[in-house]
DNA sequence: TTATTATTAGGAGTGATTCGCATTACTGAC
DNA sequence: GTCAGTAATGCGAATCACTCCTAATAATAA
């Protein structure tokens, strides 16, 4: 886990505060622990993650946590299939999904607004946002020929 | 519900049939009901169209051939937070999702495969597809202001 | 420090999906 | 056509990610 970026978080859970949230340990080390890396945790993950930090909480409140940071922006949730999972990286990216180990990695292709005006034309529709997500084998499992870690982990 | 390509589909499970597998009437109407629409329906939803041929159909059978000609490769899967949806259109293609209604539209536009040899050679990944999904409010939500049918409906 | 009230822990509940198993029904061999 | 073998079904129970409820706790403002 790279080192969180504490001073921004403090910055957005200041934000959460001007909307009458209180700013609770959990809170804070939840966001810090899902912003602090890019391997797209599923809330048992950041769960068992932040217990280390503050060992008395709980899975409903990792659950509740990250459903009110997302709302409020600060999060993203990605559907996975069987579960959901989150990305400290707000802004719009693009993701490759290994269809062997299953990890999901960011892209920094760049965004093509193009491609979202030439829908808008074509359909009629108000295109506000779009992302790419493109699927094979990441280089470790292309190497290996097995699933190189976990296997379609958490 | 649009005509069902019923040529096609048999075509289809005669490949089913070679790997030892049966082609039953709750398989072929299963088969034919995703694939003659382009709502993305949900388990649920083909499970309730699937009972009005074969009133005998329960929703366990709805599910296991939903993942087993997902697996096939006669359908695929389409994540969306709550529930999994199915998609009869096996191809790549890229998709329209109106965070209002929460329908979920097939475009046409076409795809850029440079995209994906720029992903693998700036990342050493091995790139097989990708699918762009953009986000707005369609045609319809948009002129409503209001949601305008099913709301995020199955 | 105190009052107010958002938040938490923990457990019960929910809902989509899967599983187990007795029964049914394709299929191929005779 | 009959029969054996076995894939598939129906139905209820089980699973599992996630949400909800409630009494207890703790952040915040005065």
């Amino acid at each position: 886990m790279k080192a969180a970026p504490r001073a921004e978080s403090s910055r957005l859970l200041a934000s959460l505060r001007d909307q009458g949230r209180r700013v609770t340990d959990q809170r804070r080390v939840i966001l810090e622990m899902v912003r602090s890396t890019d391997t797209h945790p599923t809330a048992e993950r950041v769960y068992h993650e932040v217990k280390k930090r503050v060992p008395r909480v709980s899975l409903g409140t990792v659950y509740r946590n990250l459903k009110l940071l997302t709302e409020q922006g600060l999060l993203a949730e990605l559907a996975d299939g069987h579960y959901t999972r989150y990305d400290g990286k707000v802004g719009s990216h693009h993701h490759f999904r290994c269809s062997t180990c299953g990890r999901i990695f960011d892209l920094d292709e760049p965004l093509d607004r193009r491609l979202e005006e030439r829908v808008a034309s074509r359909t009629g529709f108000e295109v506000r946002d779009h992302r790419i997500e493109f699927f094979g084998r990441c280089a470790a499992c292309a190497r290996s020929r097995r699933p190189s870690r976990r296997q379609r982990g958490r």
